[in-house]
DNA sequence: TCTAAATGTAACTTGACACTTACGTAAGTC
DNA sequence: GACTTACGTAAGTGTCAAGTTACATTTAGA
C-alpha cells in the first residue's frame, strides 16, 4: 500500500535503516549498535525495523538467534509509480502547455501588425 | 527538502489535491468544493494546500480574489533521486547477487560430481 | 536443563499534527 | 465607503505514533 510505504519513509530514523541495509545484511543488534551513539534505545531501533518490514521495504531472515535485514528495493514499486505519474506526466504536460502558450504569443504577435 | 516532501505526501487528502490540480489550476474554493461532501472544514483544506505549497508541490498564482494551485512536479525532483538511488541501484545489486548466487550454485553442482 | 545472548512485544507517556470554530484580510461590487 | 466574496491565520482539542521501561520468547552452549 502506498499509505504504508508514505508512512514508513517519513520517518528520518527508518530511512537511514533503510541505507544501512542496502548494500548488506545487517543484524538487529547491528542496526541498533550504529545508532548507539545517538542515544536511543533498542526496541526504538526494533519496532522502526518491524514498521519497514511490514511495509515490506526490508526482507528478513534467522540465522540462529539473530534475524538478518536487508533492503527490499521491489518494495518501492508502487511508490516508484506514484512518482513516474506526476513526474513524467506532469513534465509532459507542461512543456505542452509551453509550446501551446509560445505559440499563442507568436500568434499574438502576428495579429499585432 | 526530502523530509518535507514525504511529510507532505503522507496525508491521503494531500495526495488527492495533488491529483486534483495535477491536469489543471484550480481555485482553493473549487478544491474545497471537490471535498465538501467529505465532510471536511474550508480551513482544513486550506491548511493542506499550505504544506503542498511549503513543500514546493504546488505553485499559486492570484487571480483576483482567487487564488489558483498547480502541480508542480519539479517538486518531486528530490524523491525522485532518493528512489532511484534504491531503485535502480538496489535492484541491480539484487541482479548481480542472483548471478553470483546462480554461479555458485552451479559450482556446487560441478563438485558434487 | 540451566544460563546467556539476541531480539521482539506490552503498556504507558508525551509531543506533533490534522481537525474544528472564530477571526482577519484583500480584492471586487453597489 | 459599506458589503460581499474568497481566502488565509490563530487558538484550542483529540488522536496517534514514537519513544521509554519492563517483560516475554527463542536459540545456542556448558
Amino acid at each position: 500500500m502506498l499509505q504504508t510505504i508514505l508512512e514508513a519513509l517519513v520517518e528520518t530514523r527508518r530511512r537511514e535503516i533503510l541505507g544501512l541495509v542496502k548494500y548488506r545484511e545487517l543484524s538487529a543488534g547491528e542496526i541498533f549498535d550504529y545508532f548507539a551513539p545517538y542515544n536511543v534505545t533498542r526496541p526504538a531501533i526494533s519496532q522502526h525495523i518491524q514498521v519497514l518490514e511490514k511495509a515490506g521495504l526490508v526482507s528478513m531472515r534467522r540465522e540462529g538467534t539473530r534475524r538478518l535485514y536487508q533492503a527490499r528495493p521491489e518494495g518501492l514499486s508502487e511508490l516508484k509509480t506514484f512518482l513516474e505519474e506526476y513526474w513524467d506526466e506532469g513534465l509532459e504536460l507542461l512543456k505542452n502547455l509551453a509550446e501551446t502558450e509560445e505559440r499563442r504569443m507568436v500568434s499574438d504577435d502576428l495579429a499585432e501588425r
